[in-house]
DNA sequence: GTCTATAATTGGATAGAC
DNA sequence: GTCTATCCAATTATAGAC
């Protein structure tokens, strides 16, 4: 029952990028040639797979490290400290998360919009489901690292769809919902899939990652939401 | 920004179980005279509100000793290791969050069961939101602890209510669903609400302690899954 | 910018008196 | 059963050569 991961082997593979054949005996490892930025964004993605799935401090420095292929030295080169890398993993994602949200727009016809948003945020669910779960994560434990943004950044947009809700309940377009409401249900009905895959896959035997299985997620969802089950 | 719990001051306050005022200079702290049925579950109880927060990794024992008001050791000999009070502390959990799919009948009106796990689910959501939060944290992270329980009875479980639910949409009582995904509605709606409550706060300005926003919440969600809203 | 080596600290767990 | 004192392993972070 791993809570953490397995422990790094501590020999990184030298791997295609080495130079030449290494002496056996050469004390000293190749140097790395990857250009900085292929390194930074190697450290990132370890680390979103780390952090999403130990925590941040279920997570060594070294295993990032390992993941990435970098030493653990280099990558506090880059990275002043560890909790520098978890902000910087996270700000890549508030944005990415926000994005099927923005394009929401009041002169769409909802049902329409709707769906798109849902398939758009299971699709997310389905290829980023990390970044789902990261998210998650860091929700649960009360946000400390985007507390402030979240009270900015995130209540703006949703305060600005909410109006074009507003205005399609008035239009008599959709039944009356309060659109806060509605924004939470298809949050929360879209990320079950990437944040509590584990389960869907204990119950459901299938993951979203079969054409069949994430069709039918996308049409029962749509159907809950649009037509509801009663 | 606490990722953290603030560090335990160390010093624990002797509070009203002191037998007598103690003498400053008195090197030996005065011997805790609860029972120890009320610490075993002073202990769970301190356990679940800091892993449910910051995690498995991210709490310390003596963290959890201090908040249960007993030293770390005695922790120790009540829990043989931290990892045994984290199972514990889950074991606990599971039945409870259970419970209310547990209810649903087959001669129940969908629509009775269905709105009466949904009030039912969002007062725990209220009432117990840190067992919520690490039982999402734990679903999240891969439950490495509850898989077994997980593909087991939560399996067994779905299944029983999903052949309620089945049996429900063959009447014509309920448009067509598949089950599963009905129950993975209804929980993601429900517990979105103490799992994203610092979200949920910072969007709607408001949490479920205040009975009409509670009210409110349980009318909106029971509208959209009954009803829709197209 | 990248490496090796090491300092500094935290924190889980144990020993042994009472 | 409870305490104090301590040990030891794991990790973060830094120093300094190249």
């Amino acid at each position: 029952m791993p809570t953490r991961p397995p422990k790094a082997p501590g020999k990184r593979s030298s791997g295609s990028t080495g130079v030449q054949a290494a002496p056996p005996r050469s004390p000293r490892a190749p140097r790395d040639l990857r250009p900085v930025a292929d390194k930074r964004s190697a450290i990132l993605g370890a680390a979103l797979a780390l952090f999403s799935r130990y925590g941040l401090h279920g997570t060594t420095v070294e295993q990032v490290a390992a993941q990435a292929e970098v030493s653990k030295s280099n990558l506090l080169y880059h990275f002043a400290n560890k909790e520098v890398l978890y902000v910087a993993v996270l700000r890549d994602l508030l944005d990415v998360w926000l994005a099927p949200l923005r394009a929401f727009r009041a002169d769409q016809d909802p049902r329409e919009a709707i769906s798109q948003y849902i398939r758009a945020k299971i699709a997310l669910s389905r290829d980023r489901p990390e970044a789902s779960r990261l998210f998650c994560l860091e929700m649960i434990q009360g946000a400390p690292l985007l507390r402030d943004e979240l009270a900015r950044e995130l209540r703006e947009l949703v305060q600005a769809k909410s109006a074009v809700i507003h205005a399609w309940v008035a239009d008599g377009r959709l039944k009356p919902v309060q659109p806060h409401h509605l924004v939470f249900a298809l949050w929360a009905l879209t990320q079950h899939y990437a944040d509590f895959a584990v389960q869907v896959q204990a119950v459901a035997g299938r993951t979203l990652d079969e054409p069949e299985f994430f069709e039918e997620t996308v049409r029962n969802v749509c159907g809950i939401v649009l037509e509801g089950v009663a």
